[in-house]
DNA sequence: TTAAATGTCGACTGATTTGGTAAAGATAAA
DNA sequence: TTTATCTTTACCAAATCAGTCGACATTTAA
């Protein structure tokens, strides 16, 4: 299945806009530092992001991203398979050009365990994501004194990729 | 999620142990044989099927490996999750140690998609795969003259790792 | 007791991928 | 024309992957 950084920094990326939604462009440099993510490497990130019809992009100043459908419309399948080269967990199902496909004995239980993820990531949309965000946010601040979230800065949930 | 050659492997090499399972024990390179598979890499992959207790192996003479239970106690999550080093998509949701969690935008959602695949993998027992498999054969076999697929010699299903 | 057939373990390695940096450029507003 | 913004491409070190290899341990049969 291969999730790699990419597709960490793509959820919080989105996360970030959909949080913003509809409060104007967002930019690069400002979506990095919420969320702790290299403005260079986020680049790369946003180039698929875009290509895959997730996000808009304005160039010049003034200029910035903003998601290009509702976060109701976007699941966490079109974000993961918009960043990731190969998404499916084997190649024979990826390319379903295997010619071993009848003789092979584990075949049809990727295909199985592919499809599965798939559905389970289409029913995930980043509208029901922030919802649940904005909701435990709302009741950490309720009991805390501290400025809202949204205002901090980030750093990348996770150390080096072996502990 | 990372689902390595180590989890092909793994799969053909259960899914074989279990074709063959109460025939006796079936030694290393038949095994390999069989499946396609290099037998120094397999080795391996054994050594992690051993230390997590779904195969028995035999030294000597006449040696070989069995399911150390049966099909139907082992399922999917189990093989994947005893041959792979990270089996969960982040790091933050494996060590359950981030120290950010209140704090990242996307900490929740990925416990949940960590979540969800590892219930579906629980799902699917080599028991229920096999059967699926052996019913696949069947019909094949009915339609042709071939000779039992399990006797042939596979080879991998996959290409190089870029098409 | 020895030889043969098996599984076990750890060192090593070339190729690829990953995650990131950097530089040069395009575009639009001020 | 300057400045703020996104775009594209090239490049890179480090880690991982998918093995290969060799020495060794164990059991049985001759």
């Amino acid at each position: 299945m291969n999730f790699t950084a990419k597709s960490r920094y793509a959820l919080k990326i989105m996360m970030d806009l959909a949080d913003f939604n509809g409060e104007g462009l967002q930019q690069r440099q400002k979506i990095a530092a919420r969320q702790g993510i290299s403005p260079d490497f986020m680049d790369h990130i946003m180039a698929r992001l875009r290509a895959h019809g997730l996000v808009t992009s304005i160039r010049g100043r003034q200029g910035g991203f903003r998601l290009e459908k509702s976060p109701d419309e976007i699941s966490l399948w079109d974000i993961f398979s918009a960043v990731e080269e190969g998404l499916f967990p084997v190649q024979c199902v990826e390319d379903s050009g295997c010619q071993l496909e009848a003789q092979c004995i584990a075949h049809d239980a990727w295909l199985d365990v592919a499809h599965i993820i798939q559905v389970e990531l289409v029913k995930r949309s980043l509208g029901d994501l922030l919802k649940k965000w904005q909701d435990k946010k709302d009741k950490q601040t309720a009991f805390s004194l501290l400025p809202a979230l949204k205002l901090q800065e980030n750093s990348e949930c996770r150390g080096p990729r072996r502990a």
